[in-house]
DNA sequence: CAAATGTCCAACTCTCTGGTTGGAATCTTG
DNA sequence: CAAGATTCCAACCAGAGAGTTGGACATTTG
């Protein structure tokens, strides 16, 4: 049988994604990862280099996935709600990506981020369309779309950064379901959007 | 010179809140925290049992902190966005203590909360005067008054438990100091509570 | 003061795990 | 098909770090 080393080097991606989700960069195991992938460690060490190098491998396929995904573009802006709703989704149905950011942002200052100025850009086009939907009067400008757009995203993903805050802040509320969380995160980014 | 154990537990449960806030439950060193209070590793063990229940010992400590510092009764929260920025510039005084939480709520599933039925039922307080001050007009009623806290949790404490997001976000802004990113997150509760 | 109890610490154990290695199997090339 | 390169893996290594222990010292009690 033919080598194929993409194959395996992508099984090994796709154990780590989940196994640093789960466990963060600490917790996770390297032995873990290879097992899960069906490949041997030393895999991992080849094609890879080391954990640290993993971990950003990981990220950065993650990144491009999502960055993928959920476009924002200026006409999108419009309705900066229904965009909310759909990263929310996205988180829904992806629940491990953001589980990695929060390990990211939780790293030692000493490490850097990966792809760092890549995702700048990114998130500058994304302020930009932003901007661009004040200016045409889509959505209101008494706020700096960078603060802005910091709300969208605040109120779409702390659902997934501090689920045992929010088990705990909604144990009295009778309808707490994904459906109606998405509802409220729409009206009140309309709202914010004014 | 007679034993002052209960001082020694103070420093290390002190040198404790340190360590995991900075390296998270599986980054934290023993032996660090021992170090750091100017003990043996060993009164850790006599003093808190293990690495897993200091860090319950660290989060209920500093839990308990947070509830005193900043409580919310039902006429402070006529002004939700100032409560909101009195939250912030908590948080901003001890950045240590949102750090816990983040790795609180990355732990694996199988790990019970820390004093869970206490935190459930004083979120249930700061519901409930959401809920009053509604009742009296105060402010709007149209959100479920746990979403509305969870906006105000989501928008002010999301800066410390994504830092690397929000710097990459804000690298365009040209004043993002504390001072600004307080107005705007007071203007933004204030819009949301109507 | 002497026994009992409690506090402290240096040194130890033992498991876990990141990373390596030597060699066997597989493929490519001429 | 032979030589060289590449992929694979089982076993190994070394260090780290959680948790323990044995005994010295201090304090209380009778």
């Amino acid at each position: 049988m033919a080598w194929d080393t993409a194959k395996t080097k992508q099984l090994l991606l796709d154990a780590a994604v989940q196994e640093f989700a789960e466990h963060g960069p600490q917790g996770a195991r390297v032995d873990r990862v290879a097992a899960r992938a069906g490949a041997n460690k030393e895999r991992i060490y080849q094609y890879f280099g080391n954990k640290e190098r993993l971990f950003a491998a990981v990220l950065e396929a993650e990144l491009a996935k999502v960055a993928a995904a959920v476009p924002l573009s200026a006409d999108q802006g419009a309705d900066l709600g229904e965009y909310a709703g759909r990263v929310f989704d996205y988180h829904c149905a992806h629940p491990h990506f953001l589980r990695l950011l929060a390990w990211e942002g939780l790293q030692d200052g000493q490490v850097p981020v990966a792809a760092e100025d890549e995702r700048t850009t990114h998130y500058a086009d994304k302020v930009a369309a932003l901007a661009r939907a004040q200016a045409s009067g889509a959505i209101g400008d008494d706020l700096d779309p960078a603060y802005l757009s910091y709300a969208v995203f605040a109120l779409t993903t702390w659902w997934f950064s501090a689920p045992q805050i929010v088990r705990m802040l909604m144990a009295g509320v009778a309808d707490d379901s994904t459906r109606s969380r998405r509802e409220a995160l729409v009206h009140m980014v309309r709202r914010l959007a004014g």
